[in-house]
DNA sequence: CGCCGTAATTAACCGAGGTTCATTTGTCGC
DNA sequence: GCGACAAATGAACCTCGGTTAATTACGGCG
């Protein structure tokens, strides 16, 4: 575990979840880290037309937090929500900041942690640019095993781009 | 101009460019940081099936580099190249990564830079996700005002993920 | 067991982008 | 102005996902 999530852990508060609840909402202005402790969260918006997009699934384990709130104070611009029963902590932004101005060694965590968060949504780009619906679905089911099992198809849908029929269509042509 | 720019030019190495000179190919090594100081540059990967797909345009002041070579040591994802002819410096990234130890400005300003790259990263992917490429050109359009007149509609293409026989349809629906 | 609500599948139709190939336009160098 | 090459456009056909609506499968729960 890192400096930074050490960090969460330690001064963070813990919040219990049920399917369905929110830590934040689109629109909302939240300035908190969050660290999943157990559970499963999903990031998400919804588009002017109303249709919902997935941002990412949250596991155990996952750092999340608006980036545009956190750094620059703005709107967030997607929702944070507990797919099943889910235990986070929370912590303020500020506090993070703070702790690294002073401390390198945070510091440093920090970027190491932003490093590979570009470097994951620069994989993501390529994936959404380059690959079918096709290809990222089985992407998905490679890079999350056991996904299938804990979210509904329409999730999965919502997370690749498609309409939950053409996934549907999707998996009757992969399973050929 | 923030630290991490300074830096930059401040201890970097100046490199002309014609048009199609290369800063680095996809699978090289390269742990440098460049920065564009005039003309115009383009981030792209070649797919396996040969297409190639344009991450970003680069002109002056861009700030860019192999965020997976940069971190992991990992071959490069993409290849650099010059547009237009062009002047840019490049610094290495350890040198970066060591100042940043003890430089604890430094260190904020690489997050404050390393934020807004996610941030940017997080909108591409919305516009990919959620955006149908007649939008995606109108948004190239309207936040890179004259790129019409300094890439080809093929290069533009490459960007927005079409054909160019499709932006071309594109640009005939939306003249009319 | 049967009912109901939700999730998932299937079907029919449409439209937009891909593919291939031909044609036109544009831009140089001479 | 002309020839040559690249860039852009146009046309014909195909594929795949979106849309709408109907149908089936799956879970609780009374």
């Amino acid at each position: 575990m890192s400096r930074f999530q050490e960090l969460v852990v330690e001064h963070g508060r813990e919040i219990e979840l049920q399917p369905g609840d929110h830590l934040f909402a689109q629109g909302e202005h939240d300035s908190r880290v969050f660290m999943v402790k157990s559970g499963l969260l999903k990031a998400y918006y919804i588009r002017v037309d109303g249709k919902e997009h997935i941002k990412s699934f949250l596991p155990e384990g996952s750092i999340i937090g608006s980036m545009v709130s956190l750094v620059d104070g703005d709107p967030c611009s997607f929702s944070l929500q507990a797919i099943e029963a889910s235990l986070a902590v929370a912590l303020p932004y500020s506090t993070v900041q703070q702790a690294a101005q002073s401390d390198i060694e945070l510091a440093n965590a920090l970027i190491a942690f932003l490093s590979t968060y570009g470097k994951r949504k620069e994989r993501r780009e390529y994936e959404l640019l380059s690959l079918s619906p096709e290809k990222r679905y089985a992407i998905l089911l490679a890079e999350m095993p056991g996904i299938v099992e804990r979210v509904s198809q329409a999730d999965m849908a919502a997370y690749i781009g498609v309409t939950p029929q053409a996934l549907s269509r999707i998996r009757r042509r992969m399973s050929r």
